[in-house]
RNA sequence: GGGCGAUUAGCUCAGGGGUAGAGCGCCUCGUUGACAUCGAGGAGGUCACAAGUUCAAAUCUUGUAUCGCCCA
């Protein structure tokens, strides 16, 4: 017997290590059936649950076990990404708690650290997976630092060296001067924030008392200016092209160049151009070969190439510093007030500076354009469409990938130095000598590249990496490519761009064809906060997913996130919605509880072509129905839709009209009946627990195993619902929904009467038709019950006086309720019914007197104006009739 | 500055040429042997605004306003 109550904190925990334990979440389990795959987006080894990842890995869940459940060999592959900058700092703040820096440990002992910490505390996220009732295939968990995937890291690296496609450069990057390594473009916020407008004269050489200004939001960066750039056609300082400033403080000749860069709408239409540290002003040097001076060292401070009084000082402080000299030199002009865009490091939070250093780049524009055609040519979907947009975008416009960090924390890169510098990429020191051997001639003493690489470096083999690439793994031939991504918009460019050019670049179909790593990529919304905030650390506003697992439950989190799923638009999650599916949790419980009181469990045979009762064959066709919208529902990503079918079924017609109809057979005397009634719940109970178990597994599988002691299977690998349409009946439908409607109308006039709900009343029946009829007599049990009906009476002529009257079709009810009835508030009600009738037959009357209408609209439309006008007019004359009889009462 | 999206019931949001939807909240009634985490009923909307296309626009087009996100 079913707990009065569900416990879904036990139930939860005891399915989750069952499901585990018999190997359900395994992949490569039936070989003979088709293949569904999808990888998870490595969290972050340092992560922890947020309400994006319970979004997005619901999701991935629902498909993963519809598709398991549709019986194809399904793969959910797990794992996490090792985070370089964020993994070093934990264990750097550790590290300083005890006034210890990386530096004291070395990078030997500090990477032991890493991995200690690792074991202790990386992957908490896990555990907190699998109390949202993820089936991911655990044995297959990946590590981007472990041995394998590591070694996949490098050949990629190698390879790609090899073909040219990564290679050495100095040029400008994001620069942290607090993390002191250089960071990716998309590693950078810019922040629009309130500073100031520096404007400067910068005397012109050998003309006296003539000078050019121009302004700058970072005085500090003029020590490192190497011309001044006017617009060619400025007529202002035409002549001043090809001349010479005298850079103040610092007493360099600077060439004043001709650039369209400058804009001669901005201040004096004169630019500074600081080559070395600034991203325009490094391309307008290249176009006037000028010299870039490097003036800031690794933490941002000046350095010797600036005059001795501020070399050592800080950015900020040698900013000061400046201002107050040029002022004191009569070089300030004025200083404005100036909104202006500020580069942030997202990890440390400190202003970025551009700056010139040695870095590894790969050739992103030549590994996009295969990742470009192929989702031109549609071998790889955006859902929703509109994402692809963002992805060209991108992909056209893409800039070198710089992938060497500054790091320790991470996959060294695998070049070695000779004493010349030369450079050696090998995938171990051996093969690195050996290059080096045939160079020199003989061995020399090499020295490893001490960088490592972007994280996003080895995100971008996942796909294929976890599949055990480069070995030619059973798993890689079987499951590559994978079926969808899931992920969130936010990282299209950082890893979905990057997996697509990777993929393509060292995967191959049978026919030899570069293959994409997955054919869709389901893009879902970001969950924000109630402003509208992405959701962060930093900011404080987040929800914790584990604390409303907690409140309601595994099963309703999921659900509410599916429900709220929909395509293309964020969601503000609120906790009342959560509460809401509870609910739902709740009532699929008590039907179950019924359904086992009343021997309705564990569906035996039923024939479901052959049924007795106009009330299962209806449900059946009702199931049907669920079932096929369903299916499509989830084979369109359109995860909202699927829950709502299967939430409206389950509550609106399994609950309240199925197991209401079905009280008087189930408790009647009608072996026949009863038995059928029972296997009909049963049958449409497990129906429902099948298709609601991939968004509510627990609840689910709790119920399955509860109901019958004889199932096959657990729940989770049970055969999906595969249904004909032949099972939908449409005279099961038109009679159960009379039946429904004739309840329902009933119910309104007694309530809008103030009929009190234990008062049971005769019922007159007048105009019913041969149909009507039969389903009087079929249901009468129900309606009774249902209506609150003593007898149902069959009546040619008029009803009993001072009735309230319904008109359902064409027939019409009387409900004699002489004394009760308010005559002026029947009145009302049938006037308000009328007039709604009329306004509506107002509608389509125009429609259908208009010409064009009955011409250019399909003929479908047209005839279903007509029958519907010809159902208006019908009732309406009921109604009018109804209303007459009234005024011949109140007389 | 460029791109994308949003504006629908008191709130949170679906829908997307052919009668306007859900959940929550609100009001009325209800201890009938599954369920008060419930049941029955009800009120509540010029679908931001304007013009256009169409037999027909909340839905398509264009513009306006407001808000949000991404990129420079």
């Amino acid at each position: 017997m079913l707990e009065k109550k569900y416990q879904a904190a036990t139930s939860e925990h005891k399915w989750y290590e069952h499901w585990e334990k018999s190997g359900a979440f395994k992949g490569g389990q039936r070989p003979d059936a088709e293949t569904y795959s999808i990888v998870l987006p490595p969290p972050n080894v340092t992560g922890s649950l947020h309400i994006g990842h319970a979004l997005n890995h619901t999701l991935q869940d629902i498909l993963i076990r519809f598709e398991r459940m549709r019986g194809k060999d399904v793969l959910w592959q797990p794992g996490m990404d090792h985070a370089g900058i964020a993994t070093q700092m934990v264990v750097e703040r550790q590290l300083d708690a005890q006034g210890v820096s990386r530096y004291d440990l070395g990078r030997e002992k500090f990477l032991e650290r890493v991995w200690e910490w690792k074991e202790e505390s990386g992957g908490t996220i896990f555990n907190q997976m699998r109390r949202l009732g993820q089936s991911c295939d655990w044995s297959r968990q990946r590590f981007t630092m472990d041995d394998g995937f590591s070694e996949a890291v490098l050949k990629v690296f190698v390879k790609l060296h090899e073909e040219g496609l990564i290679y050495k450069d100095k040029r400008l990057v994001n620069w942290d001067p607090k993390l002191k390594t250089a960071i990716s473009d998309l590693e950078v916020e810019q922040k629009e924030v309130n500073g100031h407008f520096w404007h400067f004269r910068y005397p012109v050489e050998e003309e006296e008392g003539r000078y050019i200004v121009v302004a700058t939001t970072r005085p500090e960066t003029m020590l490192g200016d190497t011309a001044v750039a006017v617009h060619p056609d400025d007529e202002r300082h035409k002549d001043l092209i090809g001349k010479y400033l005298i850079l103040p403080l610092v007493g360099r000749r600077i060439l004043v160049v001709a650039d369209e860069h400058a804009d001669p709408e901005q201040g004096s239409g004169a630019v500074k151009i600081t080559p070395a540290h600034d991203f325009n002003d490094f391309v307008v040097g290249q176009r006037h070969n000028l010299e870039k001076i490097n003036i800031l060292d690794e933490n941002a401070c000046l350095n010797e190439n600036v005059p001795e009084k501020y070399q050592g000082l800080d950015r900020y402080a040698a900013r000061s510093q400046i201002v107050a000299d040029m002022e004191a030199a009569g070089y300030l002009e004025k200083i404005e007030e100036r909104l202006h865009t500020v580069p942030y490091g997202d990890r440390s939070g400190v202003v970025i500076e551009p700056w010139l250093t040695d870095q590894w780049y790969v050739n992103a524009a030549e590994l996009a354009k295969p990742a470009i055609k192929a989702v031109e040519d549609g071998q790889t979907k955006f859902v929703p469409k509109q994402w692809e947009k963002t992805y060209f975008e991108w992909m056209y416009n893409i800039e070198p990938w710089c992938i060497s960090r500054q790091l320790w924390w991470g996959h060294r890169i695998p070049a070695w130095y000779g004493p010349d510098g030369e450079i050696f990429v090998a995938l171990s020191e051996e093969q690195a000598q050996e290059k080096a051997r045939k160079h020199y001639g003989e061995d020399k003493t090499l020295t490893r590249d001490p960088d490592v690489l972007d994280t996003w470096f080895s995100s971008a083999l996942w796909p294929f990496g976890t599949l055990g690439w480069p070995e030619d793994t059973k798993a890689l031939e079987r499951f590559y490519k994978t079926d969808v991504l899931v992920t969130g918009f936010d990282i299209i460019f950082f890893w979905v761009a990057r997996m697509m050019m990777d993929g393509l670049h060292f995967m191959r179909d049978e026919e030899d064809k570069a293959e994409v790593p997955f054919h869709t990529v389901y893009v879902h919304a970001l969950v924000r906060d109630e402003h509208g905030q992405k959701m962060s650390k930093s900011k404080g506003n987040v929800i914790d997913p584990l604390e409303l697992v907690d409140n309601y439950g595994a099963d309703a989190l999921r659900f509410t996130l599916a429900a709220m799923a929909a395509q293309g638009r964020d969601l503000k999650l609120s906790e009342k919605r959560v509460e809401g599916y509870r609910n739902f949790v709740t009532k699929l419980w008590n039907a179950a509880r019924f359904c086992e009181m009343h021997d309705c469990h564990g569906a035996g045979e039923l024939d479901l072509d052959n049924l007795l009762l106009t009330n299962n064959k209806w449900i059946v066709g009702e199931v049907t129905k669920t079932a096929s919208n369903l299916n499509q529902a989830l084979e369109d990503y359109r995860f909202n839709e699927a829950a709502g079918a299967i939430y409206h079924f389950t509550w609106g017609t399994f609950c309240d009209w199925f197991i209401e109809l079905s009280k008087p057979l189930l408790n009647g005397d009608n072996v026949a009946e009863k038995i059928e009634t029972r296997q009909t719940a049963a049958w449409v109970l497990d129906q429902i627990l099948k298709m609601l178990h991939p968004f509510m597994p627990f609840v689910t599988e709790e119920l399955w195993q509860s109901l019958s002691s004889t199932r096959e299977t657990d729940l989770i690998v049970a055969p999906w619902p595969e249904l004909s349409s032949d099972l939908i009946n449409n005279n099961a439908s038109e009679e159960m929904n009379w039946a429904i409607a004739l309840i329902s109308e009933i119910r309104t006039g007694r309530a809008e009467m103030n009929v009190p709900a234990g008062a049971k009343i005769e019922m007159h029946i007048q105009g019913a038709n041969e149909s009507n009829l039969k389903a009087l007599s079929a249901h009468e049990e129900v309606i009774k019950r249902l209506a609150r009906i003593s007898d149902i009476i069959c009546i040619d002529g008029e009803g009993p006086k001072g009735s309230a009257q319904i008109v359902i079709k064409e027939a019409t009810v009387f409900l004699p309720l002489a004394g009760v009835i308010d005559v002026e508030q029947e009145q009302a009600r049938l006037t308000k019914s009328l007039d709604k009738i009329e306004k509506e037959m107002g509608g389509i009357k125009g429609r259908l007197n208009n010409e064009k209408f009955i011409s250019k609209a399909p003929e479908s439309v047209v005839a279903e104006n007509k029958s519907n006008l010809a159902d208006a007019e019908e009732k309406a004359a009921k109604l009018r009739a109804a209303l007459a009889r009234l005024a011949s009462l109140a007389q």
